[in-house]
DNA sequence: TCACGTCAAGCAGAT
DNA sequence: ATCTGCTTGACGTGA
């Protein structure tokens, strides 16, 4: 077990690093204004994060408002070169693992070609966001594989055919995550076996949604689908929310519950993305508990980390 | 300051 | 037919 992260948003520092705004009231002046704002939170998120010793984190897909939108003019790339290259520096140089999620209107097997179209659009974005961030291969982009159609082998099949349609900048650095409804980690694997694309593993999808693997089969199952250049297996972990229905996420984290799974674990190598409603403060639970535990490496401390 | 209608986008399952 | 959840309710108008 390597790095701890959470996803997109942090409750304790007071910004948000995902505003955005309605279509209607869209100007340049606006994004602009937002944009900055957003960058500049997650600026000190990051810094937050390293200081916490936290070093996994999800980048919201809304910082940058609009992105992939037609009405999206602007070059944020090069209007905020200066923050970029501030941000990812810091980054690289303090080793932080960074993926993105984005969300459900990304559906790479859509029939409907304007779907696959803004699909598209929407991963070209993610990919043009983290290159301008000046990071490596190690910087994923993790979606679903999509809807069922009435016919899961079919839909598979158009996957793997928009798949080979994408961008370079796209495929090098997208996962695919089991989901908890239509495709479990071995339908991942049919998937992988043809193109070649790693898997992040979501323990409580798999909960939900699996062929009898148990958790740490599955795992290293997902595992083996990541190469040198992908940088260590990524997983979400998650608890069930006792009170909601199924697949729900917890509020915070249940210490007992983490320490069985990660005592079935401890052994392998990978970076965790928990995704428990209190962000941060269940990292930091999580993070004391690795520590407890003797598993996580002591923490390097950088002064001059900027 | 607060209530509440609305907000780019998909899909599946529940009601 | 409409609502809900998904990784996350937030934006914004009008009173």
């Amino acid at each position: 077990m390597n790095k701890i992260g959470y996803p997109c948003i942090n409750y304790s520092i007071g910004c948000k690093p995902d505003s955005s705004f309605i279509l209607r009231n869209y100007s340049k002046k606006r994004f602009l204004y937002v944009t900055r704002k957003n960058l500049e939170c997650l600026f000190k998120i990051l810094e937050f994060n390293l200081k916490n010793n936290i070093l996994f984190f999800r980048i919201s897909s809304d910082i940058i408002p609009f992105a992939s939108h037609p009405i999206c003019n602007v070059n944020w790339i090069k209007e905020f070169k200066d923050l970029f290259e501030e941000i990812g520096y810091f980054i690289r140089k303090n080793d932080i693992r960074i993926s993105m999620h984005p969300d459900q209107f990304v559906v790479l097997n859509s029939e409907n070609k304007s779907v696959l179209k803004n699909s598209i659009r929407e991963l070209i974005y993610h990919a043009e966001f983290l290159d301008a961030l000046n990071l490596d291969e190690k910087a994923k982009i993790q979606i679903h594989v999509g809807g069922l159609y009435d016919d899961k082998d079919l839909s598979i099949k158009r996957f793997i055919k928009n798949y080979n349609k994408l961008p370079e900048i796209v495929k090098r650095r997208l996962v695919i995550e089991n989901d908890e409804k239509n495709y479990s980690v071995k339908d991942c694997l049919k998937i992988y076996e043809e193109i070649g694309i790693p898997i992040v593993f979501d323990n409580l999808h798999h909960e939900v949604l699996n062929n009898g693997e148990d958790i740490r089969e599955a795992m290293i199952m997902c595992f083996k689908t990541w190469q040198e250049k992908d940088g260590l297996p990524m997983i979400d972990y998650s608890q069930q929310n006792k009170k909601k229905r199924r697949g729900s996420h917890a509020e915070t984290l249940d210490p007992k519950e983490f320490r069985l799974f990660v005592e079935k674990v401890k052994d392998l190598k990978f970076d965790i993305m928990l995704e428990i409603k209190d962000k941060e403060k269940s990292a930091l639970k999580a993070l004391k508990i690795l520590k407890e535990l003797n598993i996580i490496r002591k923490m390097k401390i950088n002064k001059n980390n900027r």
